[in-house]
DNA sequence: CCTAAGAGGTTGAAAGATTAACTAAATGAC
DNA sequence: GTCATTTAGTTAATCTTTCAACCTCTTAGG
């Protein structure tokens, strides 16, 4: 304890990771943003199209794709209508399950991946994995996955 | 290079680095913000309200507080009118520069900061600082102090 | 079977964020 | 001094996110 009242507060240590991991998080979300920014698409569509691109037959569950990308079912739902009207994705009906859908990438959407793919990873390299070290790199994964993990399991819906 | 195309894919590594920061990242937030509902106050509320408890007088100048909480100026304002509407904070006018304006802690404000801040700081520590060691910490801060350097001198306007 | 509960997904309204255009005051170059 | 720029901040329109209500189909229990 160290005040009073009982209340555990950060040393200037804590604060400062804590701080960093803010900063970094929210300023590279915007850079990110920026950079896809060109091409139409905003970090969001990009991680749709990551998804789908890299799921069999091009194509995923609603609900598996809102789970994939950490989002509501109606988040998902609005997001996927605005790709539909841009062309990128289309909806599909799951034969076996007649409640389900599927969000199957367009060819449109698949070219544009093909397209962009390679200037976002450029732009994650540049702001971000090429600023660390191998072994950073591979400390900053061990550190953080168990957070992952910990607050998947903490109540995890979104 | 990688392949054909001169990309320099992410490795199996530097990929699950990627993904668990961006995990984290996010789950994180969720969690914070979940946890500051009770309270009847939004991370962003948050942030204000630290920044200006810490702040001589209880008051920052508009563009001061958008700089330090990486928000645009257009966001803060309308920020600022829903704390304001809420009694969390006045806006007082400058005597030396006549266009500015303070974003100023109310009573109820400050009392609100006392209050919540001991929650909020726990709920940090069991989802985040807790869960590493302090040679994770140590190491997490120097890793992530340079990226959110170069980030906020590469284009860093919000 | 039939029904109650649960899962998959959508929708509309309200709240929050972004963009661009705008006012007013300060600065700085003649 | 005066005019063009820049800085501080707001506003209105638009887009995105969230919340709650809803509909349909599936599943489990009797």
């Amino acid at each position: 304890m160290d005040t009073e009242n009982g209340t555990r507060w950060l040393s200037d240590e804590e604060q400062a990771t804590w701080r960093a991991h803010l900063d970094v998080s929210r300023l590279l979300m915007h850079q990110l943003e920026r950079d896809l920014q060109p091409f139409g698409l905003t970090n969001n569509d990009y991680e749709i199209l990551v998804n789908l691109s890299e799921s069999d037959d091009h194509r995923m569950r609603m609900s598996d794709l809102a789970t994939a990308t950490l989002q509501s079912k109606s988040r998902l739902s609005h997001q996927i209508t605005r790709m539909e009207n841009a062309g990128l994705v289309r909806r599909e009906n799951c034969e076996s399950d007649r409640r389900g859908l599927f969000a199957v990438l367009t060819d449109h959407g698949w070219e544009t991946m093909r397209k962009v793919a390679p200037h976002h990873v450029a732009s994650v390299r540049e702001h971000f994995i090429d600023l660390l070290s191998t072994d950073e790199l591979k400390a900053l994964q061990e550190s953080l996955r168990p957070v992952a993990q910990h607050l998947r399991s903490t109540r995890g819906r979104i």
